[in-house]
RNA sequence: GAUCCAAUAGCUCAGCCGGUAGAGCACAUGCCUUUUAAGCCUGGGGUCCUGGGUUCAAGUCCCAGUUGGAUCACCA
């Protein structure tokens, strides 16, 4: 995988790689966030299994105002914090947790455990309220022309000479995002609390002069970022597109650890967007998959393959049609089992799976997800047994584990992405389609339908019995299963035949299969054969023949002569010859 | 306005360090007859967005442009 490959190229030269990446936590974290985890703790796996000295640390930056209501709470109870710290939010009613930041991020972090993500938390507020960013903000504060002057030539942003890196919490609202510190001297900050310092909170005026430090204060983020790198050795990380335009906040903070903190920025990852159908997902608005969503969908090995085997730089387009989701299953399938059967393979698609398939070994059988989808849709049937009857053997326990969460899977996709044309949907009445259906078709349902009165009602009798009528209409196999498909589900696919129908009421069968109008002068003429061509058949079966019957039909004044052919394979045969 | 990403078969995309253009699906032919999102064989189909440059050699590297998508310029 080459950009893993890349990144070790541009390693810094110090005793241990530190790799980081942090969330503010201000709502549920979309699935986007996955990916930056995913990414870095690819990273972290990758330099550890080379040999390299490597700590691997996610940040809660829980010390960030308030800039948005939560998602579902009103804005009676939450307006006032509105600029507050995450940290100083009280969590909504009938969390477990205190405060808002620990209530969005605590959920986020269990996840890491089950997607296999490995990393060491460390939340802002722990930071800031032991004085470890004291002297970053010290630095910031009295070099804050300095810190200007960067942010107009990097960004072209002009901030006014009584404009300083560092916010206070206001002594009076409590808000932190609606400050202005406007004058330090060394020890303590004079600040304002400015109504209009943001559009999404208010300040309420007040006028004060306290230490920034040991909590007092917080750094706004783009200096905030930098100031990590520096005091925690940071030497990776990567971020979305959004922080890495030109001039954007990644730009800045870069400037400000070289100028400010002469220290080397970490090397870059820039990845891109997650895209749900096309559109970007959003926390806030409350739309788009959630990334606790994504994780009790997806089994980790298979988010784990989407979010790695993309490169970085690109977006990942996932849509939740049966089409992609199936296709994104299988294309991990075709890789584990080129692992299992031994193939060899590219060194970056071993790399790939080593990073996607952290949990089992790799010597287990894994069941299509689409069968498994077509499956859960049916009544009273036990998966498990089922596959077990097709490997011919016990499921080992990995493979019990397997299976257990790809049905998981497919039943979430059912009840939550899946459209109605996804489903499969037993057919009340003759569906207004079936009526394409060609007399060939209909002859053959007719076929069926009396065929399988004389058959138990199994399902592979009846999937048998398929293949016996194909040949008693005649028809192409395929084209009879198109119109069970058509009459049943109104498609031109579905589950196994006889698994369907073996579920399905007889009468109903029966019913449905005569249904339609039937022009039996016409499937004559669509299934007849010439007399030669017949002779021939007879000719090259002779051999084989161990019974023959015929009969002459009229119809309307037309006749045919049906003949019917037992051959020594146990088939039987009908053969229609025009007079 | 600036920046980033993409552009390759009908569709979705892969193509790692420059070396005779690939896969899956779709399509077509043939086979098979217990194939139903779980058969098999074979085949057709490409101006690798355009124009220049570097090179013995460019889908790949460089420059300019076109189209589409995204991001930033307030905050994180």
């Amino acid at each position: 995988m080459s950009w893993l490959d890349d990144l070790e190229r541009k390693l810094h030269d110090v005793d241990i790689q530190v790799v980081n990446d942090a969330k503010s936590p201000s709502g549920r974290p979309h699935v986007g966030a996955l990916r930056g985890v995913l990414i870095h703790d690819a990273v972290y796996k990758f330099l550890k299994d080379k040999g390299i000295k490597v700590k691997n640390i996610y940040g809660s930056d829980d010390y960030d105002p308030m800039d948005e209501l939560p998602g579902g709470q009103t804005a009676e109870k939450y307006d006032k914090y509105l600029g507050a710290p995450l940290s100083n939010v009280p969590a909504p009613e009938g969390s477990e947790h205190k405060d808002i930041a620990m209530h969005y991020i605590s959920d986020f972090f269990n996840i890491f455990d089950e997607i296999g993500a490995e990393a060491e938390f460390y939340y802002m507020r722990d930071y800031y309220k032991s004085g470890f960013f004291n002297e970053a903000i010290d630095i910031l504060l009295s070099r804050a022309a300095e810190v200007r002057e960067i942010y107009k030539k990097v960004s072209n942003a002009d901030r006014p000479n009584d404009w300083f890196p560092a916010q206070v919490v206001c002594e009076k609202c409590g808000k932190l995002g609606t400050t202005q510190i406007i004058d330090y001297d060394g020890k303590e900050a004079t600040y304002v609390c400015r109504e209009d310092m943001v559009t999404w909170a208010k300040g309420c005026g007040y006028k004060g002069k306290v230490s920034p430090f040991d909590g007092n204060g917080k750094l706004p983020y783009k200096v905030e970022w930098a100031s990590k790198w520096k005091y925690l050795g940071i030497t990776i990380e990567g971020a979305g597109t959004d922080h890495n335009t030109r001039g954007g906040s990644r730009d800045v903070a870069d400037a400000v650890s070289r100028r400010i903190f002469n220290y080397q920025p970490p090397v870059n990852i820039p990845y891109g967007f997650f895209l749900m159908g096309g559109a970007k997902m959003s926390s806030s608005k409350g739309i788009g998959a959630t990334a606790r969503d994504m994780t009790n969908f997806l089994p980790p090995e298979i988010l784990r393959y989407l979010m790695l085997t993309t490169q970085p730089k690109r977006a990942i387009n996932f849509e939740p049609s049966q089409l992609f989701i199936t296709k994104l299953f299988n294309d991990y399938d075709k890789l584990h089992n080129k692992i299992i059967t031994g193939d060899e393979l590219p060194d970056y698609e071993q790399q790939i799976y080593t990073l996607s398939n952290v949990f089992t070994d790799k010597k287990y059988e894994v069941v299509d997800f689409s069968l498994i989808v077509t499956l859960i849709q049916l009544p009273h049937i036990d998966i498990f047994e089922r596959v077990e009857e097709r490997f011919g053997r016990k499921l080992t326990e990995a493979e019990h584990k397997n299976l257990q969460k790809r049905i998981e899977a497919a039943k979430y996709w059912l009840e939550n992405l899946a459209t109605e044309e996804e489903l499969i949907q037993l057919q009340e009445t003759l569906p207004e389609e079936a009526n394409e259906l060609s007399q060939t078709q209909r002859g053959f349902l007719r076929t069926y339908a009396k065929h399988i009165k004389t058959i138990d009602w199994t399902e592979e009798g009846l999937q048998t019995a398929v293949f016996d009528a194909a040949r008693l209409t005649p028809i192409n196999p395929k084209l009879g299963f198109a119109a069970i498909y058509r009459t049943v589900l109104n498609k031109q696919q579905g589950p196994k035949a006889g698994s369907l129908i073996a579920y399905i009421d007889k009468d109903f069968i029966e019913t449905r299969f005569n249904e339609l109008d039937f022009d039996i002068v016409e499937y004559w003429n669509e299934t007849s054969i010439s007399q030669d061509d017949f002779d021939a058949w007879m000719r090259d079966n002779k051999d084989k023949i161990i019974e023959q019957k015929e009969q002459e039909i009229t119809e309307n004044s037309t006749s045919v002569k049906e003949y019917v052919v037992s051959l020594n394979d146990g088939k039987t045969y009908l053969k229609r010859v025009k007079k």
